[in-house]
DNA sequence: TCATCCATCTTACCGGTGGTAAGATTTGGC
DNA sequence: GCCAAATCTTACCACCGGTAAGATGGATGA
C-alpha cells in the first residue's frame, strides 16, 4: 500500500533515508529530527529504517562522514585553482571551509557540534583526519618554502584550523548576530579573520611575500579597491 | 516521604535543580540529561521542577546564562592582573576563555553548541553581549594606542573571538584528539594559537611592542625558556 | 515453472522523555 | 485559627528510539 510505484519494496530506502535525513538536518540543524519523521516523509513504517541503519546514531555518523567528504572535496577544488602558491592555497581552503559552513549549516553543525548523546568520536576519526589532509599538505608546502614561523606542523594546523573553525562556528550558530547583517560587512569580516589567521603564523619572509601578494591582488581586483582592511 | 529532612517542601528546589542539572551537564555535556533524572537525584517527583522552570529549555538557558557570567568573571579577574597593558590583557582574556572551556567543558558546550531543539538565541543575547564586553574594551584600548591594524572594532572582535573560540571548541569537542596528548605540547599549541591570533591583527607599531613584551616575558619566566615557538 | 530463501517491510509493543492536569500538602499572612 | 498561594504528588498524554515477530515479494536454483 506504500511506496512510490505501488511496490512493496522500496527502490533504495537507504539512499532515500540519507537524503531525507539530510534535508531534515538542513531544516533544523543537528540531530533535531526523529527517525519516525524521516520514515513518514518517505512513506514507510519507521522500523524499516533499521534494516539499513542499525541506529539513529549510525545514520548521523553516516551523514557526518559524507559531510566531511563534501567539505574535503570543496577544499580540493578551491585549492586547485591556485595550485603552487602555498599562501594562496591556505587562503583558498580557509574560504572553502567557511563557504561549506554557510552552504550547509545543518551538516556543519551535525559534524562539529556533535552533542547528540552517543556521539562516537572514533567512528569519525578517519573521515575527519582525511578532511584535514589539505590543511596539512599546504602547511608542509608553505613551511618548507620558509613562509611560516618555526612552530610544529601540528601546532600550526591547530592554530589555523581553530581560527577558521571558530569563525564558521560562530557564523553558523548565530552567536554573532550583533554583527552587521549587511552582506558586504559580513564578507569583509570573514576576509579579515582569514587574512589575520594567516598573517599570525607567517615568518618574516612569509610576511614579505604575503604583503606583495595582497598588493598584487588589490591592484587586480578593481571591484572593491580598499575592501580588505589594510595593515599599516 | 521525600526530602532531606522529612519535610514535604524542599528548601530551595530551584537552586537544587540548577546545581544538579549543572552537575549532569558536566558529566555528560550539552543537554544530554533528563529532567526526571535531575528530579530523582534530588529525591522529588519530576513535575516539581516545572514549578520553578517552565520547561527544560528554560532551565538550559538559565544554566547557559550563568555559565556566560562565570566566563565573564574569569576574564575580568585575568584581565585585572595585567591592567594597563592592552596586548597583555588581550592575551589574558583569551587564555581565560580557554581555561573556562577546559574547566567547564559541559557548560561550554551547553553555551556554544546550542543544538538542543528549541534553542532561542535571543534569550541569551543579553548574557552573551555582556560576556563580550571585556573583548570590546580591550580592543578599544589597544586600538586607540595604535597597536592594531585599521580594521573595524566589530571585525577585530569577531576575528579574535573566532580564533580563541575555535580552539576552545575543538579542544572541548574532542576534534583534535590527534593532537599529542602530552599536556606540555597541548599547552604550547594553545600558546601558539593565542599568540598568533593577536599577532595577526597587530599594526606595525603593535608588532614592535608585542615583540618587546614577549622578549621581556621570555627573560622573566625561566621555567620554560623557549616554550613559546619563536618567530623569525 | 515452481519452491525456497532471505532481505525487506509491517504491525505491535517496550521503557523512557518532555509536558500537562488535577488533587494533596504545607507554609505564610491575616 | 483560617485561608490563599505556592509547592509538590500521582496519573496521564503523545512522542521518541529501539525490539520482536510475522507478512511480503524478489532473486535463486532445480
Amino acid at each position: 500500500m506504500s511506496g512510490a510505484r505501488g511496490c512493496y519494496h522500496h527502490g533504495d530506502l537507504a539512499a532515500a533515508v540519507r537524503a531525507t535525513a539530510l534535508a531534515l538536518v538542513a531544516e533544523r540543524g543537528g540531530a533535531n529530527f526523529s527517525l519516525r519523521e524521516v520514515a513518514a516523509r518517505i512513506g514507510v513504517a519507521h522500523p524499516a529504517v533499521y534494516a539499513h541503519f542499525p541506529s539513529k546514531n549510525a545514520l548521523l555518523h553516516d551523514l557526518a562522514g559524507a559531510g566531511l567528504a563534501r567539505l574535503h572535496a570543496r577544499q580540493g577544488k578551491a585549492r586547485a585553482k591556485v595550485a603552487g602558491d602555498p599562501l594562496a592555497e591556505l587562503r583558498a581552503i580557509g574560504r572553502a571551509y567557511i563557504a561549506f559552513a554557510e552552504a550547509e549549516p545543518g551538516a556543519y553543525r551535525l559534524i562539529f557540534n556533535s552533542d547528540f548523546a552517543d556521539f562516537d568520536a572514533a567512528a569519525l576519526a578517519d573521515a575527519r583526519s582525511a578532511a584535514t589532509t589539505h590543511l596539512y599538505d599546504v602547511i608542509r608546502a608553505a613551511r618548507s618554502a620558509g613562509l611560516l614561523c618555526d612552530a610544529g606542523e601540528e601546532a600550526l594546523a591547530v592554530t589555523l584550523w581553530s581560527a577558521v573553525h571558530g569563525l564558521a562556528h560562530l557564523l553558523v550558530s548565530g552567536h554573532i548576530a550583533e554583527m552587521p547583517a549587511a552582506a558586504a560587512a559580513r564578507e569583509l569580516t570573514i576576509e579579515l579573520a582569514i587574512e589575520s589567521a594567516i598573517a599570525g603564523v607567517l615568518s618574516t619572509k612569509g610576511r614579505r611575500v604575503f604583503a606583495a601578494r595582497t598588493a598584487r591582488a588589490t591592484r587586480a581586483t578593481r571591484a572593491a579597491p580598499r575592501s580588505i582592511p589594510t595593515r599599516r
